[in-house]
DNA sequence: TAAACGTGGTG
DNA sequence: TCACCAAGTTT
């Protein structure tokens, strides 16, 4: 390791900042629903919702989730429908797939306790480093590191590390710091505070430095290189995808869904019928080619789209011609779809793109034909 | 190691 | 407006 302000940290000093930051955090942390109490499910179920994702976000998501599915037992009985509807609109879809079959291994295999030991909890779908350090601290004050980005870049201005947190193998240079500075005592609170003062004052653009209650302990503050910290590189190629969607309807008013495969983006979200776009033939020609193959469908598409939807991703966008069509009331032929009522659409789980065209279905191209 | 994997907020 | 960001994990 090669951070010399670490290296040549004194015992007291590391009590100080303990207690300082400790100090500010009983005083300043956020009254967060999965704070009322250290229950390892709602702990879980919090890191997971947490992941990559603010806590504005996740907080109506989690207060739902855990009123629907109030135990291990609860989500482990659940059908997988109803949890992704849940989860609908909160993205990384994978992440409740996984959070399931994790919760039903416990159920099945631990007697429904989640395991207290970095091995076994590590082994569970969905459950990387920094979950397991988190899990294992706050419901179970074991003094594990629990390294996400604010840690990072809290931890990176205070002991001046210039590594760069983009990479992957850096993570381990923070857990190491981590465990020389974490509190014995309570180390739920202090990885929470590292946490929660990456959040409130040490923030990515900005840190307010003068209000921060470990400023006297930073290096970047003394050094005032806390707007060059930290050290981050990455971008990211944007592809485009364009696809051409039909909205389906028969003439007694259902809608023809399909539902999408078991891996990949948006996994098992239903969807409406779609196909991406060669970008040879007219996109109205290609999707009739694409109904007639996967449903025998004689299509009467309108002329023209009745809507042009843009959805952007982390790592892609999508660019969608939205076409209304009439179709008889046969069930269709192909796997993993459905003819169900306009009221019905609403209680299957949909990526926003998707509820996106089914809004200006709504708007502008129903109850026309 | 790097890319895949979502979404809504923000300067 | 738009690139970047937010309590990461999997492949």
């Amino acid at each position: 390791m090669n951070f010399p302000s670490l290296d040549h940290i004194e015992k007291t000093d590391i009590t100080q900042f303990q207690q300082d930051l400790l100090n500010w955090y009983k005083e300043e942390k956020r009254d967060l629903p999965w704070r009322y109490d250290q229950d390892p499910y709602k702990v879980w179920v919090s890191e997971i919702m947490l992941q990559q994702t603010r806590v504005d976000t996740v907080i109506p998501y989690f207060e739902r989730f855990i009123e629907q599915f109030p135990t291990i037992e609860a989500l482990a009985e659940a059908e997988e429908e109803k949890v992704l509807k849940a989860w609908e609109g909160l993205g990384y879809y994978s992440r409740v797939r996984n959070l399931q079959a994790a919760v039903k291994e416990v159920h099945e295999q631990y007697g429904g306790k989640v395991p207290d030991t970095k091995e076994a909890i590590s082994s569970l779908k969905g459950i990387g480093p920094y979950t397991s350090g988190a899990i294992l601290s706050i419901a179970y004050g074991v003094p594990e590191p629990a390294v996400d980005g604010n840690v990072m870049r809290v931890l990176s201005r205070i002991f001046s590390i210039w590594d760069d947190i983009a990479k992957a193998s850096t993570r381990k240079v923070f857990e190491e710091a981590v465990r020389r500075i974490i509190s014995k005592e309570d180390p739920s609170s202090f990885n929470q505070a590292l946490m929660e003062l990456g959040a409130l004052i040490c923030t990515p653009t900005s840190p307010a430095c003068l209000l921060c209650p470990v400023r006297d302990h930073c290096h970047a503050f003394h050094e005032g290189t806390a707007d060059e910290l930290p050290i981050k590189t990455k971008k990211k190629n944007m592809r485009h995808v364009h696809l051409a969607a039909a909205v389906l309807q028969t003439e007694g008013g259902e809608v023809l869904i399909q539902k999408r495969p078991e891996s990949g983006l948006l996994a098992n979200l239903w969807e409406f019928p779609n196909t991406e776009l060669s970008g040879h033939g007219h996109p109205k020609v290609e999707l009739e080619l694409f109904l007639e193959r996967e449903y025998g469908i004689e299509s009467t598409l309108d002329k023209e789209p009745f809507a042009k939807i843009q959805h952007v991703f982390s790592h892609l966008t999508w660019d969608i011609d939205v076409y209304k069509g009439t179709m008889a009331s046969s069930v269709p032929a192909r796997e993993r779809s459905r003819l169900v009522s306009s009221e019905e659409v609403e209680q299957y789980a949909f990526s926003v793109s998707h509820q996106k065209i089914w809004k200006q279905a709504k708007k502008n191209g129903w109850n026309h034909s």
